[in-house]
DNA sequence: CGCGTCTTTGAGAAACATCAACAGCGGTGG
DNA sequence: CCACCGCTGTTGATGTTTCTCAAAGACGCG
């Protein structure tokens, strides 16, 4: 959190062990709950998840509420083309990021190998969303919940024996809002898949995968 | 096209009747009906539309169909993190771009100034998305409708009397694809507009607004 | 003018939302 | 340590929106 290092050279000296100095960056912790930003206020950086789960919303004026995105570590989150934030941004776990200023990803002065990397980030995430596109207006719920089950399975799923197992740091209703659907309809189809013992839940926020084939089929809609 | 002007003060001698050397750009043209890209391609070029219109779409295994955007004047299309395209883009109406490579997009040297307006086409990109998120993921049929309208209304509408015309460049299965529902939906939604007399429609593909106040209230689900 | 394609309208079906009640779980205080 | 409370999650019954299927109408094009 904001330290300056007055003397690179003696710290290096005072811990030999590390063998290559690394970039000083600003890391930042936050907090299971608290807010990393809130929509419309000014944007200054943008994030780079390190450790936990961020999640991104936006919210109507009748209060409906879309999950934008979960921001797991190795994303970047708080891109903005104007400058104010769009989304609001908080952490559902324990949550450490990187942050970077704004000019990072807009100029290459100072550090050419960030811009690129924040830069490729970007792509990344407009691609990353023209997938969600095609899940929010085209995929039938249980086509929905699965595809998404199995993007967490290859971006955090653990090995269980010869299963795959991942926890669900967010709720039903961040899943619900995240998919486009309700809280009871995001139950409904995962009780499905359990009783199709495709996948098996664990204490509600945890989830095995049974049947990764099974749950692709269920993903594309095959019968 | 990266071309270095030696003297500024000679060119503008030489060629007086241009009042400002504009810059050197790849223009290319799309015949309405054909495409631009296709998903997979190899990915060279983003291209920034002069005019016309572009749709990018993406398909499922099984023929369903997304719109992921139109391509309007002003809007840069193709962004890719990797060397492919991620959708397929084909032209509306006889269409114009501009060609610049992806290096334009990916490093500043030899353009900064045109690097940092493809970078904010980008970030602008990713927040029209996250707009659209909310509309595929919790809007209603009238409300997506109406956004959609309005949204038209804000970027090509023409005065028309006291009122504001435009012309739906695409097909009502288009729209549909767009906003994530079917051709008959979208159908009954403009006849339930016009029935309301809060637009008109003349020859299918001209809208007239007739109440843009009203159409606000059914785009954010008022009554 | 005829033909094909796109659009519109209608009737019925399906998917999903809504409303309501209950269950499970963790935390707190007696 | 247990009982209670509140919250989240689950399940069930019912309602509504939207989709699907079908047919007719409009429009553009040759």
């Amino acid at each position: 959190m904001y330290v300056t290092r007055p003397n690179e050279q003696i710290e290096n000296f005072l811990l030999p062990l590390r063998a290559r100095p690394v970039q000083q960056h600003h890391l930042h912790h936050i907090c299971a709950g608290k807010h990393l930003f809130h929509e419309g206020q000014t944007a200054r950086n943008i994030y780079e998840v390190v450790k936990g789960v961020l999640r991104l919303t936006r919210v109507m004026a009748d209060g409906r509420r879309q999950v934008i995105a979960f921001g797991y570590p190795g994303d970047v989150v708080g891109f903005h083309s104007d400058d104010e934030y769009h989304t609001d941004c908080d952490a559902l776990l324990s949550t450490t990021v990187i942050v970077h200023s704004r000019s990072a990803l807009e100029s290459p002065a100072g550090n050419s190998a960030l811009h690129t990397k924040l830069l490729q980030a970007a792509l990344h995430e407009i691609s990353a969303m023209q997938d969600h596109f095609l899940m929010l207006g085209r995929k039938s719920a249980a086509e929905r919940v699965a595809s998404f089950l199995l993007t967490l399975q290859e971006r955090v799923g653990m090995p269980l024996g010869q299963f795959t197992q991942f926890d669900l740091p967010m709720s039903r209703s961040d899943i619900a809002d995240f998919l486009g659907m309700t809280t009871e309809t995001v139950c409904r189809t995962l009780t499905r898949l359990r009783k199709l013992n495709i996948i098996a839940l664990d204490r509600v926020h945890t989830v095995v995968i049974l049947k990764p084939e099974a749950l692709i089929k269920e993903a594309e809609g095959r019968d």
